[in-house]
DNA sequence: GCCAACGTTGGC
DNA sequence: GCCAACGTTGGC
């Protein structure tokens, strides 16, 4: 239901999974979050929200374009992967530890909104992404704050 | 259950 | 590459 539409924002390094890549996709498991807080977040996700997705730890840091929700959130299975450097010796198969969304690619901003013009607006200084420390790399995201985060991507 | 030590995140 | 802030781990 439209209506119920939720709106999130997830943080990747463009190194490792940028918004290029999944334009190229399409679709991804958003596997590997190692985090309860960021886990119990994408748990609440369902299909059709909305992701600010959000280029981190490198040079040109921002909100690069859109993703929604594909799928709700469903077992990691990189958990499993032994040699993998997201093995979770707790999980098993009727207990999962760790559980991921799936995103689908919607629009690439031709300009990233950087960091710093998301902190020079006074309307979002309530975002989670902007308070001091905040170190969630899955976070939700008000309707406002993401309309006005949408608009200046579109500028 | 406390809390110190350690590892990770992420802006700069 | 530095380092502050935070989450997690593990000894007691």
């Amino acid at each position: 239901m439209e209506s119920n539409v939720q709106f999130w924002l997830m943080k990747s390094e463009p190194e490792v999974y940028s918004i290029d890549h999944l334009q190229r996709d399409g679709v991804t498991s958003w596997n590997g979050v190692r985090n309860y807080q960021a886990r119990n977040f994408m748990k609440a996700m369902k299909v059709g929200d909305r992701v600010l997705f959000y280029h981190s730890s490198t040079g040109n840091t921002g909100v690069a374009g859109i993703a929604e929700v594909s799928a709700a959130a469903h077992p990691d299975a990189t958990q499993y992967d032994k040699k993998g450097e997201y093995f979770e010796p707790r999980a098993t198969k009727d207990k999962p530890v760790w559980e991921c969304a799936d995103v689908r690619f919607v629009e690439k901003f031709r300009n990233i909104v950087p960091l710093a013009a998301l902190r020079a607006r006074a309307e979002l200084k309530s975002m989670v992404l902007l308070k001091p420390g905040s170190r969630l790399s899955v976070q939700p995201v008000e309707k406002g704050h993401y309309d006005l985060v949408l608009a200046m991507g579109r500028k």
